[in-house]
DNA sequence: CCTACTGTACCGTCCGGACGGTACAGTGAG
DNA sequence: CTCACTGTACCGTCCGGACGGTACAGTAGG
């Protein structure tokens, strides 16, 4: 699908260059493609933003139910990992290309209350399985802002021991 | 100062309407003055958001040190439920200000890893400690794009929660 | 007289979006 | 086999408008 390799092509103006740099015409020539060629699949900026976000989305849901644990909240603690280690960071720049409009980020709060609450009941500590859930948030400010923090190795220490709280 | 209005009016615009309602003439007529007026304090858009980001800084900087907690860490969970429970969720939008250019992060990201190690080796446990922090991170971005994730109570529960983890 | 503005008029640039046209790969009728 | 037609995937150009920034004349307060 060619309309994949537009949408990395934003992502990748997004991550390296700001949201300043997201305009039609840069996307399109970063993909390969021309600026009418662009507007073919996505019929304005605000579809092509509408379409990052709904990608987002469905790539983490997916990466969650890929994670093979006995809970919700193990495997979101898993796909946050494998996300976050596996340099998919684009989640934050996604996040502020559509910052222009704050009504385009509604599917992405939509989705964000339910990876927050989804077996949450389930849980057998409540309290510590928001913790928990709470970290991982943080994770992804930290490991896109500051990802001198932590090596490797203290990712994967973080990991075991994000999962093991949740035992 | 007029000009710490100058920086409130930008705050709003952001919040309510996103980074594309940031320019200088809304910013100039949401605090009441005449676009000359507002580049006489600020001689471009970059030095406005520039400001924003710096004050946000210095403000939760002031904020930590208020607190009357025995540890940095401490504080810094209380500094974050004093922001984020007293509605002060201006940090996201700023952010998001900022995006259009990352180099105009830099300050943040310095800022961020600061708050992140400082006090750490002080802690009992560093693992709890760490997540405790990452924590707290989460929390800002739940408490901007899904507030209704928790009560004003669920909020103080957490925050006995986190700090008795420090203990 | 200086500081802190106001107000207006304007320029150059950039950007989103619209539009008309092109190439080409099917596909189904006869 | 072929001719007509359809849908997909683009290209190149153009325009209206918005935005950042400049310039400058004026003015009210201290």
């Amino acid at each position: 699908m060619r309309r994949d390799e537009l949408l990395d092509a934003a992502e990748c103006l997004l991550t390296e260059h700001g949201t300043g740099a997201l305009t039609l015409a840069a996307v399109a020539e970063r993909a390969g493609v021309s600026k009418g060629g662009l507007l073919y699949h996505f019929n304005s900026k605000e579809a092509l933003v509408r379409a990052m976000i709904e990608r987002l989305i469905a790539d983490f849901d997916r990466l969650v139910a890929q994670q093979g644990h006995d809970s919700y909240g193990k495997n979101y603690v898993a796909a946050t990992f494998a996300a976050v280690c596996g340099g998919q960071l684009r989640r934050w720049a996604v996040v502020t290309g559509a910052a222009g409009d704050p009504a385009l980020l509604a599917p992405l709060r939509e989705a964000l209350t339910r990876w927050f609450r989804e077996g949450l009941d389930a849980e057998a500590d409540p309290m510590t399985a928001q913790v928990v859930r709470l970290a991982c948030e943080g994770l992804w400010e930290i490991a896109t802002h500051a990802p001198a923090v932590y090596t490797p190795e203290q990712y994967r220490d973080l990991e075991r021991h994000l999962l093991s709280m949740l035992d």
